[in-house]
RNA sequence: GGGUGCUUAGCUCAGUUGGGAGAGCGCUUGCCUUACAAGCAAGUGGUCGGGGGUUCAAGUCCCUCAGCACCCACCA
């Protein structure tokens, strides 16, 4: 065996990705006797390229799939991709105003083909991205929101929630973004505090006894007032109330109305009121059965209920317009500076209008009811727990859901409208004859449905619902939803919601939240700022493994975590050493012949067994409580700090001066087992190297399962947990630390051999020393061990203390006494100090009568050990002079 | 206005029923020691945001104050 002398992750990544895809590994075992692990993924979008968010997401869930697979269940991860409305349509539009066109020039038909010629072409990239990024997903289920499939489930659900009085049309104020011209979900917009004008502006009243003033931020739509509005006990404007105001600009004549909505407190304490164009004069307006006038079009722009001068201009224009109007015709009466938060299009960061139009609704509250039990129940579970209250929170005020949407791509609402009498169907398809007029025509309503009105059926559509397959049976309720805190709302909770309501079931019993990725300033990574990498780019430069790695590695249990290169390193760094590690195994090994008949563990292989079993354990319940960046620190220490610097230097050891060719193949035979068992560890997090080197490990040493992302999870075998074991090589550790560290102190060249002296404390150790004396040479580069337990201090030698043992390295030149006695005055110090605590809590009654027995047998063992290291230190002290 | 999270080593952060302050990176010193300089070895570094309380015992529980970040609602 040839190995490259630093891994190479490119080429691994890709040759292991398509055995797996070729053999077929990603599917779930078939066995459905055993209830399955299952995760649908948060669908990206379609026009989505991956980030650092996708990246840490689905890192994650295949990490949780990973772990559950080799555990042994069936195991699915249903992947797909959603169909993003007005992303995706507008990146399209993109294309065709290069053209010079718009969607009006080339029609409905004709876009929505180009939607979808597009998406052939494009709409795959984020899953090949996946793809390179490890993600094993079952790809033979791959979904698209707007499948064959999942949109005959989708018009199913409307129409049963219609026929449910569930779904309703009406007319209300919305949010519009006047650039995507459609309507947004309170959910679609993002508010961003602005400083803003607050205009105080002058209304005559129309008797000319005066004017009064009322204050706004948005003066273009006093074009649309109907009233100004006082509040009733407000005795300032009390007599005002039933008169006439002349409307400025539009020069006509509105009432003085009261209204309790009006706050006393705020500006002038009057308030112009604009059914058509706020939602809160929407709710006066229809109180005081008002005129709902709009004065926008669908772009934003004035329309003809406007002056004839303002007609046509972007509401902008027409502010400053009308400012200036105002400010000539002497009704401004003051600015003040205002600041308010101003509603954004998520999409395109246009300011949003409030917008008065037709819009189909879901009544939310019915469906609420369920989706609040099942998570006060605990059947549906949040990690970490602290999101319980925010769903709770948004569930118990949860307000209808607006569900049309103003553009081309997306499930058309299945409501036609007779041509003749205007009546409403709802329905699978275009209905045959209208049941009041009998007319043959009909024309389909003109919207389409909101993009998550297909997201919240993933759990069941993914399944084939409304079919009552085999698969809808077995999977559903997955197992556990891996998503970002965003979108609880969006599409957790509404997915609560709809799978209780038609496969009265919950769709996951646990929701994990992970954090969001910022950028070393923290800002999170945004498509706008360009602060996010190209995750390809640095899976390119530093390998998928490295990338996974070091997002988990960084990111503890929900929490956001914040990203830069230097991250990477971390897991670039670690694949390296691995790999390092097997090619220093596979240079010793070469000439393997055959597994050892009997095999002979010392110290150190009982040792590395140990350890094995107790962080296989801990990496166990780490990877099934969700808490992945436990399991790599874990996962990290033992094979860098324990298994290459302990166990490999110690079979160095071995290697050059074990003779006995039984011990030797044992040692081999470790090497090889331990590294082959930490792979299978170590595999959800970095399954490409885990998987190269299991293979290559496959070669010369007998492994029954076929691959490692199939193979077993290592099961603990507690009898290796030997406490005996682990307290004796800690000895051996301790000593040979120190050792190196006296060495360093005088500066002894690190090619130097040198001799040392070491007083044991008793028997058993002096045993012990005279078996393993060989690892200490190996280790800490000693020449000559002379040792004893009647050992007497060596002439001009300076001294360390481990433990109970006493350690003594003569010096042939000079040493600075002061320097020794200084810094075993300062470990004298510490001791004491450490003593004295001790001393205190024994001597403490309270301490005696209310501890548990354990921690009491404890601290006096603690008492015991310190007080032996402070009088072998105290010795040694005195024994410099 | 309501709510959540965070505050621990120079930096980024772990710390799961209260009982020995940790990691990675950085820094200092010495090493290209035949697996690895993407490395090895030895070190430095913290009154755990302030104050109070509960307890024999508090980074950990409670109260309070401060700073930072975010979410929801409202904003004429």
């Amino acid at each position: 065996m040839e190995l490259e002398k630093n891994y190479n992750a490119k080429d691994t990544e890709n040759k292991w990705y398509n055995y797996w895809q070729e053999n077929g590994l990603f599917a779930p075992k078939e066995d459905r006797s055993q209830k399955p692990f299952t995760i649908v993924i948060p669908p990206p979008n379609v026009t989505g390229i991956l980030h650092m968010g996708h990246v840490l997401n689905n890192t994650l869930q295949d990490v949780a799939i990973r772990y559950h697979r080799m555990k042994g269940r069936p195991t699915l991860w249903i992947p797909g991709t959603d169909h993003a409305g007005i992303a995706t349509q507008n990146r399209v539009e993109k294309d065709l105003k290069k053209e010079g066109k718009s969607r009006y020039d080339i029609g409905r038909e004709a876009l929505v083909k180009r939607i979808w010629d597009w998406k052939k072409e494009k709409g795959s990239l984020i899953i090949e991205q996946l793809k390179q990024l490890g993600c094993s997903c079952d790809w033979s289920r791959e979904r698209f929101t707007m499948d064959k499939e999942l949109s005959h489930a989708v018009k199913k659900v409307f129409i049963h929630l219609y026929e449910k009085d569930l779904i309703y049309k009406g007319k209300y104020i919305i949010n519009w973004c006047p650039r995507c011209e459609t309507a947004l979900a309170n959910d679609e917009v993002e508010y961003t505090d602005q400083k803003g004008k607050l205009w105080h502006i002058k209304y005559p009243f129309e008797d000319g006894s005066g004017y009064i003033v009322i204050a706004t931020t948005r003066p273009e739509t006093m074009l649309g007032d109907v009233a100004v509005a006082v509040n009733p006990s407000d005795q300032r404007h009390k007599e005002y109330i039933g008169k006439n105001v002349i409307l400025p600009v539009m020069n006509k004549p509105i009432p003085i109305i009261a209204d309790d909505y009006v706050d006393k407190e705020f500006g002038t304490g009057c308030v112009k009121i604009t059914p058509a164009h706020d939602p809160n004069d929407f709710e006066v307006g229809i109180r005081h059965d008002l005129k709902q006038l709009l004065v926008m079009d669908q772009n934003g722009k004035i329309n003809e209920n406007g002056p004839a001068h303002l007609q046509g201009l972007d509401r902008f224009e027409a502010r400053k317009k009308i400012i200036e109007q105002l400010t000539e015709e002497n009704l401004l009466e003051k600015v003040e500076d205002h600041d308010n938060s101003v509603g954004h299009c998520y999409r395109c960061d246009t300011v949003i209008e409030p917008y008065l139009s037709d819009q189909w609704f879901v009544r939310m509250k019915p469906l609420s009811h369920r989706a609040i039990k099942v998570v006060e129940d605990g059947e549906v579970r949040f990690v970490p727990e602290r999101w319980t209250k925010v769903y709770m929170h948004w569930m118990n005020n949860i307000r209808d859901w607006c569900i049309s949407r103003q553009i081309w791509w997306g499930h058309r609402i299945p409501a036609y409208y007779c041509s003749n009498c205007q009546g409403v169907q709802v329905a699978m398809d275009t209905p045959a004859e209208c049941p009041v007029c009998h007319c043959k025509e009909f024309s389909q309503d003109e919207d389409v449905l909101d993009t998550w009105f297909s997201s919240w059926l993933w759990p069941f559509s993914t399944l084939g619902w409304p079919q009552k397959t085999a698969d809808l049976e077995y999977f559903l309720p997955t197992s556990v939803l891996i998503t970002g805190y965003d979108i609880i709302y969006l599409w957790v909770a509404r997915m609560i919601m709809a799978t209780l309501e038609f496969e009265n079931k919950i769709p996951f019993d646990t929701v994990f939240l992970n954090g969001l990725v910022r950028d070393k300033q923290g800002r999170k990574m945004s498509k706008q700022l360009g602060n996010s990498p190209d995750p390809i780019d640095i899976i390119d430069k530093y390998g998928a493994d490295a990338l996974r790695f070091s997002m988990i590695f960084n990111t503890p249990k929900g929490q956001d975590s914040y990203y830069s290169d230097e991250i990477v390193e971390i897991g670039r760094n670690f694949c390296n050493k691995i790999w390092n590690a097997f090619r220093f195994i596979v240079m010793n090994i070469e000439n393997i012949d055959g597994l050892p008949g009997n095999l002979h563990f010392d110290l150190a292989d009982k040792w590395i067994y140990a350890r094995l079993n107790q962080v296989t354990k801990e990496v166990d319940e780490h990877y099934k409580n969700l808490r992945f960046n436990d399991a790599t620190q874990e996962l990290m220490h033992f094979i860098w700090d324990e298994y290459c610097s302990w166990y490999v230097e110690m079979a160095k050891e071995k290697f050059y001066n074990e003779k006995d060719s039984e011990i030797l193949l044992t040692t081999k035979y470790v090497l090889l087992d331990v590294m082959q068992q930490a792979m299978r560890l170590l595999h959800p997090v970095m399954p490409f190297i885990s998987e190269e080197i299991f293979q290559l490990i496959k070669q010369i040493f007998p492994i029954e399962d076929q691959a490692c992302i199939i193979a077993t999870f290592p099961v603990i075998q507690p009898e290796m947990i030997d406490n005996q074991v682990l307290s004796t090589m800690a000895v051996l550790q301790e000593t040979i630390t120190v050792i190196r560290n006296l060495r360093k102190q005088i500066n002894i060249s690190p090619a130097l051999n040198v001799d040392i002296h070491i007083k044991l404390a008793n028997d058993t150790q002096h045993q012990l020393f005279l078996e393993y004396d060989g690892y200490v040479k190996k280790l800490a580069k000693v020449g000559k061990i002379t040792m004893g337990v009647d050992l007497e201090k060596p002439a001009s030698s300076i001294v360390a203390v481990a433990g109970d043992i006493q350690i003594y390295l003569p010096l042939q030149g000079l040493i600075d006494i002061e320097a020794e006695k200084t810094k075993l005055e300062k470990q004298k110090d510490k001791l004491e100090a450490e003593l004295k605590v001790i001393h205190g809590k024994l001597s403490n009654d309270n301490f005696i009568n209310n501890a548990k027995p354990e921690v009491i047998a404890k601290e006096k063992e603690k008492e015991e050990e310190v007080a032996t290291k402070l009088n072998t230190v105290l010795y040694v002290i005195e024994s410099l002079g």
